[in-house]
DNA sequence: GTGAAAGCGCTAACAT
DNA sequence: ATGTTAGCGCTTTCAC
């Protein structure tokens, strides 16, 4: 910097202001030092200007794991909005919680250079003693509860499972069976509850869900329990995936879906219209939980003001066609009350 | 620091140097420093250090797009060795090349604070002007065949499509249809000559290829086409997703798999087993090559020299559901010659 | 084994 | 519109 400042015949200051953008530099100074700049290859030094403004111009992303769709479809996300506002992204990837015990690791976040945080997994494993977040470090969650203590922004898990159990329902099938995620996941239990009071409301008793752990593997093997039931016509799967690997159970049974049995899954990955037959399944918005993230997250960096609360973005139903009436229903007949 | 400092009644370079993990400090004084730290809740300024050292142990990864399985697959495992060695990773995403050049936005990448990057595209794209990566940094590059100029980890594209190529003429097809990436892909053009040459090994005259973007819908478009002509026995997907639009292109014209036509993906993606028929792929070990980036990254930021040369990581075909022998081949009979 | 002094490159605050 | 001064929090160097 002392270089271009030498150079364009002017001060450091001058330079800082320029490199800046600052409107107070007229215009022909201006052009004498972008001049300088250029020939020397001049470039700011990122710690010297975060060491002096105490802010980094970067974003945390804490995960525990990237390998599932919708985590990746988010970070995306968040990636494009932060570059956008002209914020970096740093990942921060957590050893699975034995292991982080173990390691002790990140037991101080904080040493992150980083001006807030996103982060993509139960807040409730924050309480974790190894695991702290300096106070005051503003953070958005996803997939969570604790909208009362932290910025959360989620998918409409609950009207998903709604509208999948519901589609089912309408179809004429007299119960619809559940393959959950795992416990600790808070849209597997969102999607669960949901699915469950679905049922109620029509009148029905939930049959046991089966657990997995969102996998294809997991799919398969809960798909073949239900698939050797000859009560079981309709499944709705907390994933895409589990509902690919519960479609792959059910082929190798020779269960025809949907002509015996229907699928619904949750996610809408890009696969899902090219699975055999095309998955019927709740769409979530991915790009706009990421994006929303952001907004929250930069408006909280900021105003310097927490601001608590739940945002959710809307799912929806697509229909393909794993999906249609059970094979026991009667054709819908024209009622005698309706001529 | 001033504070951990006063409190343990030493001097702050005595506190660094505990901070740092110096050995060169009595084990009482440490103790009282390190409760001090304690007390005080110290954590280390990461930019006063970065400012200092002139290193921000934080490494870069570039990118356009993390929708595609393998980037999604590698940047997990970049990320993952990264924290091992106790360096963060900086997403930088690039917006498309149109929206790039308009946009002037990453016209210097050195402004990031990263000691190195890994890039995952085409190298040759680095040429474009608006784009400058600054002198020194380390790069190593994924999916390029620019081994000379830098640094280059890869899958081995060309044996993984020999593989893919040789398994279904093995299984006794006259001809193998190849549905290749887009032209601006090397690995593209690497599974699409391999595939040539195998074919052309065998004294086949390789048919037109096709060419798609990678996506479910690409391939299902394409495997439309294919699936309407008479001649076709055996396809070469260059990737999992687009056999999957191919197999659903199949299916929807009544042609079996693999009873008619087989099927051969590339990547071996999680879902693949669980596609109806499981795919038959080749599998590509991800984390191997995000590990060897990783290492040789950090060597070279260690040692500060550049070594350039092309890493290859082994691919290996997966046999699943989708190939079966050509419809019209004769059963394998015993030859006259062999007993 | 420990401390004092200096300075990394930048920008906020004030002065001109 | 531009310059001067000071200092962010740390580590390197050198002295003791």
């Amino acid at each position: 910097m002392a270089d271009v400042a030498a150079l364009a015949g002017v001060s450091s200051q001058t330079v800082s202001r320029v490199s800046n953008g600052r409107t107070n530099v007229d215009a022909a100074t201006r052009d004498r030092v972008l001049e300088a700049m250029r020939s020397v290859g001049y470039q700011p030094n990122r710690a010297a200007r975060a060491l002096r403004t105490g802010r980094f111009r970067s974003l945390g992303v804490i995960t525990f794991t990237l390998s599932t769709f919708g985590n990746m479809r988010t970070l995306d996300a968040i990636a494009t909005a932060a570059a956008h506002a002209d914020y970096s992204v740093t990942l921060i990837p957590l050893p699975d919680p034995t292991v982080r015990t173990v390691s002790g690791a990140y037991q101080r976040l904080s040493e992150q250079a980083v001006d807030g945080v996103v982060i993509i997994f139960e807040a409730h494993l924050l309480d974790h003693a190894d695991f702290v977040l300096p106070d005051g470090l503003p953070v958005v969650v996803i997939d969570s509860n604790a909208g009362a203590q932290f910025t959360v922004v989620d998918a409409d898990q609950a009207d998903g499972a709604r509208q999948a159990t519901q589609h089912l329902l309408d179809l004429g099938h007299r119960n619809v069976w559940h393959i959950a995620g795992p416990d600790e996941s808070f849209s597997a239990m969102r999607r669960l509850d949901s699915w469950r009071a679905t049922l109620r409301e029509a009148g029905i008793e939930a049959p046991e869900p089966l657990h997995g752990d969102w996998s294809t593997e997991a799919g398969h093997r809960l798909g073949l329990e239900l698939a050797r039931r000859d009560d079981v016509t309709a499944i709705f799967a907390a994933n895409d995936q589990m509902a690919l690997g519960a479609m792959r159970a059910l082929h190798e049974l020779g269960r025809d879906v949907p002509g015996e049995i229907s699928v619904v899954g949750f996610d809408d990955m890009e696969e899902a219209s090219s699975f055999w037959p095309p998955l019927t399944t709740i769409h979530q918005d991915f790009s706009e939980v990421g994006r929303l993230c952001i907004e929250k997250l930069l408006h909280e960096i900021e105003t310097k003001q927490r601001a608590p609360g739940t945002t959710i973005v809307p799912t929806r139903l697509v229909v393909r066609s794993s999906t249609a009436a059970p094979p026991q229903a009667a054709p819908t007949t024209t009622s005698p009350a309706t001529p």
